[in-house]
DNA sequence: AATATTTACGCAAACGTTTGCGGGAATGGT
DNA sequence: ACCATTCCCGCAAACGTTTGCGTAAATATT
């Protein structure tokens, strides 16, 4: 029960291996009737093409690399459910890629896409890759192969990348809860070595310098790591007197909910909430919090365009851009005087 | 700069492709003195062998593919973290479908599988894939594809599967409230069309048997879809008289948990709670729940060693397995006289 | 009717790698 | 010194597909 080939056609039907070849991808050269008569058979016999035969010839593999830090339970799955709905329409299939947050692992992924020719990369990359360690980066362009960064960025390379205006986010984000009278907000933020935590700490403290108050240094948390939220959050929480809460990220918001069940502390009775979040988890949540929509799901789907319009135009000139952000209101905030 | 080739090498080297292949991959009948030449030029000019030409050469792809019904914040994330750690010792790739519970495609999915020629696929089916339905599935036996199913299964084919032992798995759950001291547990349950929900009903309602009771069907919630729980849930809750909650998934948990809070009932002091769960999210909770471990780590990776088990064995006999589940006892069961 | 064009197909090479086979040179044994 | 091995390496085919080129027949043009 071998696998039936181009070959095999053109035996039954008297024809040559080119024709049938053209017949199969609607050439002009071929009649309608061996056309029709070449597709017919085809399909009874149920040929499907080797891709692998195909894309070897044509020198490229049909297949775009998405890899990423981790995928844990959030953002991650609803990015790959982006970049997978997307991919439906294109030619190209999915690899992906999980690199744990290890450099080594990512560059690893990197010989990998290589040695598969891909002809694309979607990358968002580890705590550790930076400026001065993208060597491996720069082998992905060395090999004509397409790249853009997504989410967790490295900023100011030649690289193109898609994210959020994440200093515009956190400061939307903030800025609801100043307008409801808040001044005493708990800033939670993630690893200060990855660019996005920067961003969003500026626009956290812009929002206080745009309102003309004075931000406070001491009301940032910065988990280098969610587990230690567990040990930190409630001693802050008991110091100081905070009346609301600002989380980067669903991780560390979901890490924030537990912590003030424990400490019986109520949303938004207690202290008010709000987020930048994929919107699953804030919708699901009760009470459902407010937040401002960085949307996994669709910068899934932007990246993937984006990669391919650079994969069918490498000249186009590659440029950085911003997906915009809706603010999503609902009942974890609570107007004070 | 084109990619350099084993032709390259052969030329800057003056031998043959044949020599620069065999010293390559360590043929004995190369000379070590030519080996270390070959080897030397080809780490210096950074020589990457085209798999796309290899696998095609060799008649397979290297390609594994992962079939999942929905990528959501639960359990899937944990799968393919598993099966990524795990396929780094394989010389596999992994390539991930989603079909959004749509049986269409899912079918569209094995297609691509076919196409790409992947050398093993696991699969989890759709709420409607049944026997009656799985003429794609035998497309896969037909085109010698390996085929393991996980977690959702359709029990009783002649494809090999992978799950947890679900009827016990249940049963230890539900026992662990009994023992506990509850008789009215609401059992909350996916949909009755998955053989793993009729399986943990088993398990729920043979664990009543076995002490001697009568389970009553009116304790148990059937949620079609998860989103229908919020209308169910709080009107069962008021109605009757329960102590505890047995909950199928770490989905339906998270769910009964918003409903607890809405309806101002904490665990577990107004209410005993217990899951099979992968364990992200019973742990990171407030307070702790208590789960029958199901692994969606563990449960990928030993799928992934059974399909390449299958792979390099294709005719070693085909069983379904059960894996092992432990109890993991928390702060989410109050006992009760 | 002669020439030009179009139509419809076949020939053969090519993509990069692996591998069966063959053979010259070196080595071993007597 | 002769034969049998062993050691190294090259030749060439093969995997399935696509595609530039060539060409005979059919059709169009004058």
């Amino acid at each position: 029960m071998r696998r039936i080939t181009i070959k095999d056609l053109a035996n039954m039907l008297n024809l040559s291996t080119s024709t049938i070849s053209r017949a199969l991808s609607d050439h002009p050269d071929i009649s309608e009737a061996t056309k029709s008569r070449v597709k017919e058979t085809a399909g009874r016999l149920n040929y499907r093409p080797n891709l692998q035969a195909r894309f070897f010839r044509k020198k490229h593999s049909g297949l775009i690399a998405l890899i990423l830090p981790e995928i844990h339970m959030f953002y991650n799955p609803s990015l790959i459910e982006g970049v997978n709905a997307a991919i439906a329409d294109t030619p190209y299939s999915l690899v992906i890629f999980e690199t744990n947050n290890d450099i080594k692992q990512e560059k690893e992924a990197i010989q990998q896409c290589i040695r598969w020719a891909v002809e694309g990369v979607m990358i968002s990359v580890t705590y550790n890759t930076n400026k001065h360690s993208m060597s491996h980066l720069e082998e992905l362009a060395l090999a004509n192969i397409e790249c853009v960064m997504y989410d967790r960025i490295i900023p100011d390379t030649s690289f193109p990348s898609l994210t959020i205006d994440n200093q515009l986010a956190a400061k939307k984000g903030v800025n609801i809860l100043l307008e409801n009278g808040h001044r005493n907000i708990l800033g939670i933020f993630a690893n200060p070595s990855l660019a996005i935590t920067r961003e969003r700490l500026k626009g956290y403290n812009q929002a206080f310098e745009e309102y003309g108050l004075v931000p406070n240094p001491d009301h940032i948390l910065n988990a280098l790591q969610v587990n230690l939220m567990d040990n930190i959050l409630p001693v802050l929480l008991s110091n100081k007197t905070f009346t609301s809460i600002f989380s980067m990220t669903d991780e560390l918001l979901f890490s924030t909910t537990n912590n003030l069940r424990k400490l019986n502390l109520s949303i938004p009775d207690d202290l008010s909430v709000v987020a930048i979040s994929d919107g699953i988890f804030t919708n699901q949540f009760y009470p459902k919090i407010t937040y401002i929509e960085d949307s996994g799901k669709r910068m899934g789907a932007a990246a993937l365009h984006q990669l391919i319009e650079y994969i069918n135009h490498p000249s186009r000139e590659k440029k950085s851009r911003h997906l915009p952000t809706d603010i999503v209101l609902a009942d974890s905030v609570k107007r004070i005087e």
